[in-house]
DNA sequence: GTGGTCTAGACCACG
DNA sequence: GTGGTCTAGACCACA
């Protein structure tokens, strides 16, 4: 699986890292007790700081999506692995809020936002239109 | 309308405030032509510094939500002077993505999804659950 | 409360830290809604770098212990917002696990292992003697 | 007994090693007097390197857990030729100290934390639901 | 002033 | 080889 880092973006090198490893899981480009890239071969690749590869997976860990492995390096963890999803439901309602809002203001009916919402879930889950 | 901020918040006091606007505006709670409290009346209001109540307003007068009345004011602007939804398609899409690569991660459906992005739609649009 | 470092330990600097900083607010001595000093003092006044005072902080806001508020910088967590107990019993039962199997083999009974813990959490909760 | 390693663990695997034993002579399926299996045997059977068994042994030699027997042959110790109890306790409080306190920190009593430790040792002691 | 991020380069423990 | 830790020094966003 192919990571890009945008040096230009706002959003933090590692958020974007970790964010494009999560959709990779999601899309199973990255199946469970895979191997992730080293941290230093990563680093080098994207010619980014050894540090910065290190926080995106730590963070990643720390969620759950992967753990290190003591001879594979980091691997992605299987999904019933994940934590229970009632926090969940509580995190992503946060997140969404602000983007319905934005919907609303803009005119979308909530079933064109539940359309649209399942539309960029199909795309997701299906590897769809890369970032 | 009641804004409040969250010191203990990971997200800026401007990027809170922003959004309590735009869900206000999504709401009903705040109608087109009616007029927000002055940056000093807010800043002192929050007990914030003015710069920040002034960079909320700024965002949003930036996004469209908003516009400049006479000296000092803002008022909410109405609904068809909107920026394009194409763009706006491109933006949620963005914003969307890591969200769905979670849930389907932690195992929630498209269904699912669909249905619980309305909710949360449906709640913002009637003023539900406050934040 | 002082917090000191073992630079010869070969526990983490910072995994150090938060210990320390986990039986202060046991034994009361942070208070909830306690400031905690900036990242950069802590670091100057143990003479540690920056980003392992930072580390330490992190983790214990990842734990729920304490949370970045915007103007004070971080502050100690009321209990009541500290995660369920059932992760916790769970964690808390493998680190004891090692420790008794070691008592058994020296001769400790259940009933004096009890009390000893029973010790040790007093001495903890009372501040008693300091690391 | 059947010893068995984890390579997703973040404890290092010699260690895994020490605390399995120690809980097999706690547990008594390892006797005194008993042989353990080879480090050849063990890196074997276990597919670890050779060291890393080397090293779990050597830790449980030096601990006093258990004592070099022909060339290459480890047996259990009895127990009453473990080290004395005054430094035991020393080492068993600083590993409880932290534990404590954050048992503490999340509201459990002293005597459900005594209870608790109870249950531990008594399931350790016997057996109990291994690791 | 606060925390957040990133870099470059180093040493160690583990297997 | 792997990840884990630490240092020194820098720039940015936020309030």
């Amino acid at each position: 699986m192919l990571l890009r880092v945008d040096f230009g973006s706002e959003q933090p090198l590692y958020q974007q890292l970790r964010d494009q490893i999560v959709e990779g899981i999601a899309a199973g480009a990255l199946a469970p007790g895979e191997r992730l890239p080293s941290v230093r071969q990563l680093a080098a690749d994207l010619d980014i700081n050894l540090q910065t590869a290190n926080k995106a997976y730590a963070l990643l860990q720390g969620e759950g999506f992967i753990k290190a492995h003591k001879r594979e390096g980091f691997v992605v963890r299987a999904r019933d692995e994940l934590a229970a999803s009632a926090e969940h439901r509580r995190e992503i309602t946060s997140k969404l809020r602000p983007i319905c809002a934005e919907a609303v203001c803009r005119g979308m009916s909530e079933r064109e936002f539940a359309r649209f919402a399942a539309g960029v879930y199909a795309a997701v889950k299906n590897g769809g239109p890369a970032r």
